[in-house]
DNA sequence: CTGAAAGCGCTTACAG
DNA sequence: CTGAAAGCGCTTACAG
């Protein structure tokens, strides 16, 4: 049975086995300045690797005066059925900082007690801060004011902008899917919403506008969570005359449920009523047909918060970071073309 | 307009505006042994206070030879509707980390890689490795091969037990939901799982067994996640006779779509069939009846991992942690008394 | 009870 | 091109 390595290595021991300065070691591995023989470089590095040697990070942090650490600053209470799914978005900040060669300190803070400073200054280099549409913290004022480089994630409709954010246009989003349902043949499409939201609305009406639809004050319908006010939706929609042919939800939470509720009707889907949701979540794909939606870029925002984050630590060209990255269209078969509809061409 | 601080105030700065040795400053921070007069004592606390000095943790750490910091290694591909909520868990761990002062290191690993270690040894003191019932990963038994003092979260239905865990006794969570039923006057109760999963079926045995009664062997339903099989599912079960009156699923995301295939069928709910959940997923509150469901304490399970960790790390009495958490009955509307049954006494 | 000193492990100018 | 040395900021025995 192997013996577990008493102690970790340091690069001492490493310099010593093999038979050259520390710095040099240093130097080597970490691909600084030097000339040194080939051979001896390929020694450092096979001694380095056969020891399983990394240097202690306290104290290479000490000395390179960098954390080689980014903050994650993520909210205590995220609202309900946001468009952020929090765990992707955690893990792909995640893969991306791992990218980057920064270790990731995780924060919750609650955007309502505008008091409290999240304790990471100092132990990061920088911070992502993810904000709800909702959320009016200064936090991101108090930061830029401590001198604290940071991305917010979700700034994009904030009235007084921040410096560098990066956010999804669920507008667009919203805009595509309603296009979406154009391009199969719809001309009677009605816009539901979960909750008031006049983004996502703006992109139904944009697309509507731009097809030159006519868009009725009926068809743009708020119906909230529970499940009586889905039903009375659903029994309204269905007597509507015209009837939408195309529904555009702004959830896919609500928009399962309300599928369902049609079928309860005597609707079909998609020969009757084509539907297309908002987030893709995992049910999305469980449930017949399958949902059409539109999902958040998460990846994408997470690599891009990261990259210009670490370009502002490490002093890179330090241009604004305003980006509304577009959301992307899932198409499973919850839509089709409408009742008595001809195939698009 | 106040200037910031051109750079974070070290040990030096407090120790000469307080007119005492760095030594005396450190001392007095970090409680240790070190008698001197309250009045220096306040003012180093107050100076510190002002100056808004923090230790620099690279220097620290690296005198004091630890990390301070704890690593949360999390599956980078979790289980379709796992009883473990991930975002839950790694919010209620970074608390319960904070609280005992350490720093939290996020890790994301695939478990079917087997080779890989997660780079988080050596920056930190200890981890917390989150596993799924299916995943047969070695990386516990190589964690604590390298000495490295680790907790896993989920590792109760291992073969080979880890030597530090905490999981949630599904089982006994199926238990009660059928146990409330019973208690409600159900005597005609069938299980109902998304997937196989005998330790939750062995709950709905335990509970109907200890009740003496009967378990039909097509009350032991396995109905997957597509529309055709619920439905299916849902009418086998309404031509039942006897019918069930009760009805325990292993999964929230199920309970709530046949909750609905069963009202299309005729079916009220509760008046003539109970249903019970697992999760406690957000739209189980949000359903028309409210959803009874079984709860995961998350919390806790966080908190004793993090305690339990800690204290290995600090080196407190090494006793090990097998411990299985009960899981919580949350009741809700959709579990009544049976049809033509009379209300529990 | 205090203060001067060593040492944690690393990086990086700076002489040779 | 290399090697000896200083310094990053902190903690903790160890003399006084």
């Amino acid at each position: 049975m192997e013996l577990a390595p008493k102690t970790k290595p340091s690069i001492r021991d490493v310099a010593a086995a093999a038979g050259v300065s520390r710095a040099a070691v240093s130097l080597v591995l970490n691909g600084g300045k030097i000339r040194i023989s080939q051979e001896k470089r390929d020694k450092i590095i096979a001694v380095a690797r056969e020891l399983n040697y990394t240097p202690h990070v306290g104290a290479r942090r000490l000395a390179i005066r960098r954390m080689e650490t980014l903050g994650l600053v993520l909210p205590t209470q995220p609202e309900a059925l946001s468009e952020y799914n929090l765990f992707e978005l955690t893990h792909a900040v995640a893969e991306a900082a791992r990218e980057h060669n920064y270790d990731l300190l995780l924060h919750f803070f609650d955007p309502s007690q505008t008091d409290a400073m999240p304790g990471t200054p100092g132990r990061v280099d920088g911070s992502i801060v993810v904000l709800g549409r909702k959320d009016t913290s200064d936090l991101p004022a108090r930061l830029s004011a401590a001198q604290h480089p940071t991305v917010i994630v979700g700034g994009g409709f904030f009235v007084q902008k921040p410096e560098h954010f990066i956010d999804v246009d669920v507008s667009t989003g919203l805009m595509i899917a309603t296009r979406h349902l154009i391009q199969l043949g719809h001309r009677n499409i009605a816009y539901v919403s979960h909750t008031e939201h006049s983004e996502k609305m703006n992109g139904y009406i944009v697309a509507m506008t731009k097809a030159r639809l006519p868009i009725r004050k009926e068809w743009i319908i708020e119906i909230g969570f529970t499940e009586k006010a889905l039903q009375e939706a659903a029994a309204q929609i269905k007597e509507m005359n015209p009837r939408p042919t195309g529904l555009v939800f702004t959830s896919d939470a609500i928009a399962v449920r309300m599928m369902r509720l049609f079928r309860e009707l005597g609707l079909r889907i998609p020969a009757d009523l084509s539907i297309t949701g908002f987030d893709n979540i995992e049910i999305a794909s469980f449930v017949t047909p399958g949902l059409t939606t539109v999902r958040v870029p998460t990846r994408k925002i997470a690599d891009l918060a990261v990259r210009h984050l670490v370009g502002i630590v490490e002093k890179q060209p330090p241009r604004k970071l305003q980006s509304m990255l577009t959301a992307e269209l899932v198409v499973r078969n919850s839509t089709g073309v409408p009742p008595g509809g001809l195939p698009p061409m």
